[in-house]
RNA sequence: GGAGGGAUAGCGAAGUGGCCAAACGCAGCAGACUGUAAAUCUGCCGGCUCUGCCUUCGUAGGUUCGAAUCCUACUCCCUCCA
């Protein structure tokens, strides 16, 4: 290697370990690197996707950022949409089984995900691959010879597999097939890295056992920390609701990302931003020498994620409504019109939890009696505090639950 | 094939004839406070025409003045033995 090509690999490198939990083996990595650079050919990259759940949220950021960085550095990224595994449905949900995919559905949120990846992925360094190519026509022989290739004791490495067999819970036989079907990928596809995140472990190394059953050089991983969601504890997943969306509105990525712990802030900083780590060092001295205030970082933070899915302006005016609403407690720059029907009035009347519920701002009368009782609804500003209250109903009347929830009155 | 255990509100988990619309924890919502939709504290948390009424404790029947609790059948799940 001549020096220059030296300088780059460690440059890569670089690049290559920062934010990641895990490189197995380090020593491969390295070597993988090398013989591409000597070669100049890149190396290809595999990140596996569930084709369920096709809405992207910033906790797989963490993981894309890392491929978009392979990218940068000119490698070329595989992406393998589970279509065959969607197929045959996942078992480990007992009280929901998961919706079994049809062929069209697969194909419709493939679209969705090339649309949201390549928010963040160069899509000319990217290939999209479905696994029912290959998984599909193996014959039964062939699915026995893989199952020839692992062993049940070593299935029950597998955290969550250690788990439930010894609590007395059960696992499916095809259950074992995923991590093999998934390790069959890489097989496949010949990859040279395979990313996920920290729970994904035991399916990656799967993929090197594989591989290396199968008579190939064997990929190396890279895990990702897992991003805990906004209640700062669990990850985040769409299931759970703790999440923020990169195609959602910059108001609401504000106002979510302002609401995460203030301990989770720097891991937010450093998997989903592009700040430097520079910029990343400052905010945390800043933090925790006491120089910088938390919701100020936290500000800062919740900027720069609508300035990298929407744009700087986008992000001005979500930090101002912010300040506006929640600071200030003033009502947010446009509100939610909704109509009340005449026929609803009497003597231009109305009861009051009737109208919250015809505003929709509550989802049963009983709740909007217990949002009265609590002093959360506000009339004009004006509070209300009898749930029996008749009250009158004047046009573009500004209705509030809470601090979050408003509706604008339109007479009909 | 045999034996046993289980199914309770969004989730987890108590409750084994009336005091059960059902403890407790989590999640959620609201209020206070603040430094923010963080943290903390307090309250709420099935539905309704709400000091009362109605529908819920796997499903369908039954016993009883009265059943989440007892009986019968069924469905689903789990464990152990073979």
């Amino acid at each position: 290697m001549t020096p220059e090509q030296e300088r780059r690999l460690e440059e890569q490198l670089a690049v290559i370990r920062r934010g990641t939990s895990e490189m197995i083996p380090a020593a491969d990595l390295e070597k993988k690197v090398r013989k591409s650079l000597q070669t100049g050919k890149p190396l290809k990259v595999k990140l596996g996707l569930d084709p369920s759940a096709p809405d992207i949220h910033i906790g797989h950021t963490v993981v894309l950022n890392k491929l978009r960085q392979f990218q940068e550095l000119g490698h070329v990224v595989q992406l393998v949409i589970g279509d065959f595994t969607g197929r045959i449905g996942d078992p480990t949900g007992k009280s929901e089984t998961r919706k079994q995919l049809t062929e069209d559905e697969v194909k419709e949120n493939a679209k969705t995900y090339a649309e949201q990846l390549f928010l963040i992925l160069d899509r000319d360094k990217t290939e999209i691959h479905f696994n029912s190519k290959w998984l599909s026509s193996l014959d039964f022989a062939a699915v026995i010879d893989l199952a020839a290739k692992s062993t049940v004791a070593r299935m029950l490495e597998r955290d969550d597999f250690a788990k439930r067999y010894n609590s007395g819970q059960a696992i499916s036989i095809h259950e074992f097939f995923y991590p093999l079907m998934q390790g069959y990928d890489s097989v496949a596809l010949e990859s040279d890295i395979e990313l996920g995140g920290t729970d994904q472990t035991f399916n990656l190394l799967m993929g090197r056992q594989l591989q290396y059953q199968y008579g190939q050089e064997e990929q190396v991983i890279l895990t990702m920390p897992l991003l805990e969601g906004l209640d700062g504890v669990k990850k985040m997943s769409k299931s759970l609701g703790n999440y923020i969306g990169i195609d959602e509105t910059p108001k609401d990525m504000y106002g979510k990302a302002m609401s995460i712990p203030d301990e989770l802030m720097l891991k937010y900083f450093e998997l989903v931003t592009d700040f430097t780590l520079e910029e990343l060092e400052e905010v945390k001295k800043g933090v925790e020498g006491g120089q910088i205030h938390p919701r100020d970082a936290k500000m800062k933070l919740a900027r720069r994620l609508v300035e990298m899915y929407h744009t700087p302006e986008a992000a001005d005016e979500a930090e101002a409504e912010f300040r506006r609403v929640f600071q200030q407690g003033a009502l947010p720059e446009d509100l939610p019109e909704k109509t009340v029907p005449e026929a609803e009035l009497e003597d231009g009347k109305i009861w009051v939890v009737r109208l919250l519920s015809l505003l929709e701002l509550v989802s049963s009368n009983g709740e909007a009696r217990r949002m009265i009782k609590q002093g959360a609804v506000k009339l004009d500003g004006e509070k209300v505090s009898d749930p029996d209250a008749q009250v009158p109903v004047a046009d573009g009347m500004v209705v509030r639950v809470g601090k979050r929830r408003f509706a604008k009155v339109v007479k009909k």
